[in-house]
DNA sequence: TTTCGAATTTAGTCTTATCTAAAAATAAAT
DNA sequence: ATTTATTTTTAGATAAGACTAAATTCGAAA
């Protein structure tokens, strides 16, 4: 018996950590997610797996036919992206307000993400002043679960005397985060491309109109940046 | 096997609730909690309570003598003051920063109280400019579990021209909050006694020294002022 | 189309935290 | 000093979430 999903679904901290995993592994492709990859992604195992998505199913999050994988429903699409929507805002109220470090905030927003009070969630957007992107750059959803997707695209297929701003990393290991501040660059900051050396594809970056710095076309390649 | 405590004891979320009611209902009484007690307190039934105390007794949070009671260790309190520091530094962050009332703030910080990260509640306090007292005018403990106590006094009780601050309520239902704040009274308001009308008991009152106001013995009773 | 290997599910166990019902211990009263 | 009433503990169940080991299913290769 399928659980008529009237009006709210209630999940616990379990199931909305998997159907995070299982947005977060569908985003991109539009086909299934196998058993394997939510267990990769939770580091469980895959029993424990299968076992959830069976739960997931009857409460229709998730489509789930045995053997062949999930796909995410529209109502559970919703519900991660409300789970999504609180750990960017966490992330930023930890940056901005209380000083983390880009690298540290990950962990402890992954606890407050499961706060269950909406008002705490709406005050904390209006105290934050209605961000539209987390530290990392990603986009914050809205209470709706629409997402303000700005076009994106890498550093090092810039041209030069483009401008634009850092608004995501694609690989946001704290190793390269670490790199990137060393640089003296970091998401937000408003860059120009001052050049691009024909040798090796090298880049050469005017930072927040002071500042140039050089980078590798592959550093380059792991920053996004929206065009302006 | 007793747990050996040699560093740092963990305890899960329902523990440490646990603890903190067993924290609260030793508070004054020097003699031991009951099973039933805790039970009524925690709105479980006793016989949860029996397992749980077994547990916390080999964790050596508390000395649970069977058929006795519990007494909380040096330990267990330890550890209790770190959970209601939380607590309540999380009350003054949402009616300082996120404009919440007194009376909606206990729910949000009953789940915010669990958040593991010692960084997370050493930058939170910085940020609130390391506050001693909570919205209710409860003191918050130090990382240590030290607690300034500050002596207080029931308004009723003071003497016309003396003065002080606010600091807490007796009874802290929405009902009575709701009602000083009507008065125009708050926690942390600067007062002077004016005048105490001998016919009934009641004071005149000036708060900030700007508004005054009347209020009856039997509200004046409720309220304690640490007198400076 | 049969077989083999990888992926997936099932079955059974464990832990935590709760419950109900029944047994045992304490405390109080005759 | 017994009996009775209350409190507390034990025993056995349940539910969530995880695991291991065993069984099943799928799909690809021969």
């Amino acid at each position: 018996m399928p659980q008529s999903n009237k009006k709210s679904m209630t999940l616990t901290t379990a199931e909305e950590n998997y159907l995070k995993a299982i947005y977060h592994l569908s985003e991109g492709g539009k086909k299934g997610v196998s058993t394997n990859d939510v267990a990769a992604e939770m580091k469980t195992k895959p029993a424990s797996v299968s076992d959830m998505l069976r739960k997931l199913g009857e409460k229709e999050v998730i489509e789930y036919r045995k053997y062949y994988g999930v796909h995410i429903t529209d109502e559970g699409k919703k519900l991660a992206l409300q789970t999504i929507r609180k750990h960017r805002l966490w992330e930023v109220f930890l940056v901005e307000k209380l000083n983390f470090a880009w690298d540290e905030v990950h962990e402890v927003a992954e606890e407050l993400e499961h706060i269950q009070s909406p008002l705490l969630i709406q005050r904390l957007d209006a105290y934050l002043n209605y961000p539209k992107f987390d530290p990392h750059g990603d986009p914050i959803p809205d209470e709706f679960g629409d997402v303000r997707a700005r076009p994106r695209v890498a550093l090092n297929e810039m041209e030069v005397d483009q401008t634009g701003q850092i608004v995501a990393v694609k690989d946001s290991s704290a190793a390269f985060l670490r790199h990137l501040d060393k640089m003296g660059a970091y998401i937000g900051a408003r860059i120009k491309v001052l050049d691009k050396v024909e040798f090796d594809g090298s880049l050469e970056i005017l930072v927040d109109q002071k500042k140039t710095l050089f980078m590798s076309k592959d550093v380059a390649g792991n920053i996004l940046v929206q065009q302006s």
